[in-house]
DNA sequence: GCCGTTTTCGGCCCGACTGTTTTCAGTCG
């Protein structure tokens, strides 16, 4: 069991209790304790209870609770609460801007059960009279609930890939002479998906047989469809149809709807296709992968042999933008630099949080020049390999980076990032963000809107003159691979791209593990069209070198 | 519930901000 499901469950149990009004300092310490979980490297399932204990604030009760949910896979307490709880009162802890003290008033006072009556209860102008509330509460939790109803039932690309591959491999597997294969969202790369969509020529029966072994799986059919929903997974489609008309399917199930009117207007599906490839070079066209067949322009493009050779995970050649146990990362510099090192790129760029971002343990001065020292040290051993000082600068209320230019001047290069009052409209956003952007020692801006997919949606920002700035003032966008930002996000690239902007595909990574999410922010970019010339982490160690000499001048 | 001792219990707590108050509780990253 990985310490992050342990540290959710202490999570919700320190949660629920808040809500119930336990004592706040008991409820604190569940809280700390799933903060403690998530930020340790080692596996908390492989240690004694006393190497538990020896974790800053897991004392015997925690140690106690581990090892039942351990044992037992849950924990009887947490339980007890859940029980007497309604589900929809758990679920308000979803909504962005209120907690578990503000959930038990709506709940006891209001005797709100569920997201839907909450709902009613502010339309209904409710809330107002409530103490600690007010009417631009009541906005604000209406706004969250709408975000979150047009979020339901969506996933992340990273999260169906796991369920998808499995699949795929199984079916694949079992029926070799049979053809099933990716369509719809999932084959188009797209960031977030409603469900995760292949096409078949197998049978229901044929389908069922296999997926049937599934724990607690049902199914729905439809003519030609069937729906496998299984517990806590995103919902499988399969669309059926006969062998011949596979690949003819496929083409249609795998492209916007304004691609394919497109398509349909200026050209033609061949009446016999062995492979999909064929429908495009029998047309004389280029061949349009499924993640580029978004905007007609790509069929323009397509027609006078212009679609450039898109970046490919491999292309990668340097980690920027990481973190380590000097601020919130789980893992020592040495670690990652090492595991970035293993994986086999050349360099690493480690841009631990500022010291405004306490709550990730920002970094001091002093704290900053002892990681350089010790990145020196590092760089002496490793080489060829090179560590980069960086740092993630926050972008304060005013724009400004929150270090003196002397400390600012130490970095090789700084990441620019805003942490801290997300909600703005677009215009103060905007203010900061191009105070930030105008920074000279700005050489990233890091996510650049803010966004948490399906789960916060960013300040507002006017795309256009960010992107405009950020040329202007030769500053590098980032898309952040994180499967929960790929922030830019994809569909802005091919304007980035004209305006002739640097963007740098990097990992945020927290972990070891985390430098592996490059591979999403370079699927993500494929579907803008983003070249590997344009991207900064391509560039080789002395490529790089040479752009950041270039860049502090 | 955890910690750190001034060994038997008192004090814990990041800091900014927002929306609510009329001095601060709740939320967030």
């Amino acid at each position: 069991m990985s310490n992050q499901i342990i540290a959710d469950i202490f999570d919700l149990l320190a949660k629920l209790m808040e809500i119930h009004g336990e004592n706040s300092f008991k409820v604190k310490t569940y809280s700390i304790a799933a903060f403690r979980l998530e930020k340790i490297a080692d596996q908390v399932a492989l240690m004694t209870p006393e190497q538990m204990s020896t974790i800053p604030n897991i004392g015997a009760a925690v140690v106690q609770k581990i090892q039942e949910i351990l044992e037992t896979g849950g924990l009887a307490v947490l339980q007890e609460y859940l029980e007497k709880t309604p589900p929809g009162v758990v679920e308000m802890l979803s909504i962005k801007g209120i907690g578990p003290k503000k959930i038990a008033l709506l709940w006891k006072e209001l005797g709100a059960e569920s997201i839907g009556e909450l709902e009613y209860a502010c339309n209904e102008n409710r809330l107002v009279a409530l103490k600690g509330f007010g009417a631009k509460t009541q906005e604000s939790i209406l706004k969250s609930i709408a975000f979150i109803r047009s979020n339901q039932g969506f996933c992340l690309w990273s999260e169906a890939e796991t369920f998808a591959t499995q699949i795929w491999k199984k079916l694949r597997t079992v029926y070799p002479d049979n053809q099933t294969d990716y369509t719809g969202d999932y084959r188009r790369q797209m960031p977030t998906m409603s469900s995760i969509d292949f096409i078949t020529d197998l049978s229901i029966e044929q389908l069922k047989a296999q997926l049937g072994r599934i724990p607690e799986v049902s199914f729905t059919e439809e003519a030609t469809q069937l729906s496998v929903h299984i517990p806590n997974a995103p919902l499988v489609l399969f669309q059926l149809c006969n062998a011949e008309e596979f690949l003819l399917h496929q083409f249609y199930s795998s492209a916007s709807p304004a691609f394919l009117e497109a398509f349909d207007n200026k050209f033609k599906v061949p009446e016999i296709i062995r492979d999909e490839a064929e429908i495009f070079t029998q047309n004389k066209l280029q061949y349009i992968p499924p993640y580029l067949r978004e905007t007609t322009s790509i069929l323009e493009k397509a027609a006078t042999q212009e679609l450039p050779m898109l970046i490919q995970p491999g292309d990668i050649k340097g980690i920027i933008h990481n973190h380590s146990t000097y601020s919130d990362g789980i893992h020592t510099l040495e670690q990652m630099a090492n595991a970035t090192r293993d994986k086999g790129y050349e360099y690493l760029v480690i841009s631990d949080h500022s010291k405004t971002a306490s709550y990730a343990g920002g970094l001091q001065v002093e704290k900053v020049m002892a990681q350089h020292e010790e990145i020196e040290k590092l760089n002496q051993k490793m080489a060829p390999f090179k560590i980069f000082k960086s740092i993630e600068s926050d972008i304060l209320g005013d724009g400004s980076l929150d270090y003196e230019p002397e400390v600012l001047a130490t970095f090789d290069l700084v990441v620019a990032s805003v942490h801290s009052n997300l909600k703005m409209t677009e215009e103060k956003a905007m203010q900061r963000l191009l105070t930030a952007i105008q920074n000279q020692y700005t050489t990233i801006l890091g996510h650049p809107t803010g966004r948490l997919l399906l789960s916060r949606e960013g300040y507002p920002v006017d795309y256009k003159l960010l992107i405009d700035a950020c040329v202007a003032h030769n500053v590098v966008i980032e898309i952040n691979a994180h499967p929960r930002r790929l922030d830019l996000d994809w569909s802005w690239l091919s304007y980035a791209m004209e305006q002739g902007a640097m963007v740098s595909i990097d990992p945020d990574a927290h972990s070891m593990d985390g430098i592996d999410l490059v591979k999403y922010g370079v699927l993500a970019s494929q579907k803008g069209g983003l070249t590997k010339e344009r991207n900064l982490s391509s560039m080789g160690l002395a490529e790089f070198e040479r752009f950041l000499a270039e860049r502090k001048k």
